[in-house]
DNA sequence: ATGCATTGGGGAGTGGCACTATCCAATCAT
DNA sequence: ATGATTGGATAGTGCCACTCCCCAATGCAT
C-alpha cells in the first residue's frame, strides 16, 4: 500500500507518518520507484504500535524511537530485548538535591523489596522512579510507612504475575516483544483510570455510610 | 518569610516562584510594603504540593491551577470539592475517531464495573479515560476480555478503600482536601514502578525456570 | 506524447508549554 | 548616602510534536 493508504486505515496524517519516517519510528517502505513507496501491513501494525506509545503512553517520540530499536536489535536475546526495551520507558526524573527525604525513600524502597521477597535491583529506572515518589510524598510531609506500601505492592506483584504469563502466550519471539512493550505501556491508564473510579465508588459509599 | 527564604527552603528557584504566582498556584505573600511581601508556612505547604503535582506527577500548570481552585472553593461541601479537584486531574484524551473499537470498550468497561459491582458513572472523566486506553488495545488487537481486566478492577478496588480510609484519618477538612489530591497523583508513579519491578521480578523467576 | 495530479522527501515554520533572563523602581541595611 | 535586595512585569528561551510548503520524479488519463 501506499503512504495515502496508510495514512486512511491507521487515521494518521500523512504528513505525520513522514515526520515518524524521517525520525526512525517507522522502517522505510520498499522502494517502488524513485517517488513510490511500497508499504505491507507490518508498517501499519508499527504504526499503530507507535501511537499508542505516543499518544496513549505520552512517551516522547525520541523515547520511542529508543524502545524500537531495542526491540528489533535482533543481537541480543530476547529478555534482554525486553528489558531494555521497557527499561528505556520514560520514568520520573530523579530529584536533583539528594536530602534526607531521598535517604529515607531508599530505606523505604529497599525494605519493601525485601519484605516483598524480590531482588533489589538499584540499576533498575523502575527503581529510582520509585524513591523519588516516595521522597515526594516523604517531603509533603504524608506518612510512608513500609505498611502502608505493602498493599502497592502485594498488587502489583499479582497483576504482573498475570501480565508475564500472558505474555508468554504469544506465539512469536516478535509478537511477545511487542506485546511487552503494548501492555506495559497500555495497561498503565487501564490501572490508573480503574483506581480513579474505584476512590470515587469508595468516597460516595463511605459518604452514603454504612446503611 | 521573604521570596528568597522561600525559594531556599523549597529548592524553587524564585524566577519560578513568581511565575506561579503570576498563574495563581500560589497564594499573593502578605504585603509589607511597596516592595516586600511575608509569605508564611502555609506557602511553603502549598508550593511543595504545587511541585509534587508538576514535577512528580506531571500535570500542567494550568490544570494544576484548577485544581488548586476547587480545593480552595469554600463555597461547596468538601466531597464535591475532591470530586472537583480529582476530575480536574488530566486523563488521556478521548480518542477523535468513534469507530468499533471504542464502542466495543465501552461495553467492555461497562460490563467491568457492574461485574464489580460498581455504580457505572459515564460522566466521570476516569471512565472515559479508561474507554481510551480499552480502545487503543483493542484496535492493536490484543486480547482484552472482562475476565483479563478483573484482577485489575479488583486490585484497585483493594487500593482505593485503603486510600479512602487513610484520607478519612487527616483532622482538618483542609488537610483531608490536600492529602486527597496528593495521595491520587503520588501515589500512581509509586504504583507503576512497583508494577514495573515486580514484572521484571516475575520475568527473571519464569527465565530462571521454576528451579 | 502530453499535461495534470500525486507521491515521497526535506527543510522550515507553528503553537504550546514551563520556565528564565532582564529590567525597573521602591525600599532596606549599614 | 549608597549599594544591595526585593517584588513585579515583560519579553525571550528551549524543547517538542507536529504541520506547511515546495520540489522533482513519476503515474495516469486522454
Amino acid at each position: 500500500m501506499r503512504l495515502a493508504e496508510l495514512s486512511e486505515r491507521s487515521g494518521v496524517t500523512t504528513a505525520t507518518i513522514k515526520y515518524y519516517l524521517r525520525e526512525g519510528l517507522l522502517p522505510p517502505g520498499e522502494r517502488i520507484s524513485a517517488t513510490q513507496a511500497e508499504y505491507g501491513e507490518e508498517h501499519l501494525r508499527r504504526l499503530r504500535l507507535v501511537r499508542a506509545l505516543v499518544q496513549v503512553g505520552r512517551i516522547p517520540v525520541a523515547t520511542a524511537r529508543e524502545v524500537l530499536t531495542a526491540i528489533d536489535d535482533d543481537r541480543t536475546d530476547q529478555l534482554t530485548r525486553i528489558g531494555t526495551a521497557v527499561a528505556a520507558l520514560p520514568q520520573p526524573a530523579p530529584p536533583r538535591r539528594r536530602d534526607e527525604t531521598v535517604v529515607t525513600a531508599e530505606a523505604l524502597a529497599g525494605e519493601l523489596q525485601r519484605r516483598l521477597g524480590w531482588r533489589i535491583v538499584v540499576d533498575n529506572p523502575a527503581h529510582q522512579a520509585l524513591v523519588t515518589a516516595l521522597a515526594a510524598l516523604l517531603r509533603l510531609g504524608y506518612p510512608c510507612t513500609v505498611e502502608q506500601l505493602l498493599p502497592y505492592g502485594a498488587a502489583a506483584d499479582g497483576l504482573a504475575a498475570h501480565e508475564i504469563a500472558l505474555i508468554g502466550e504469544f506465539a512469536s519471539p516478535t509478537t511477545q516483544l511487542e506485546a511487552a512493550v503494548a501492555l506495559t505501556v497500555l495497561y498503565e491508564p487501564v490501572l490508573l483510570s480503574l483506581r480513579r473510579l474505584a476512590q470515587a465508588e469508595a468516597a460516595t459509599r463511605q459518604l452514603r455510610g454504612p446503611s
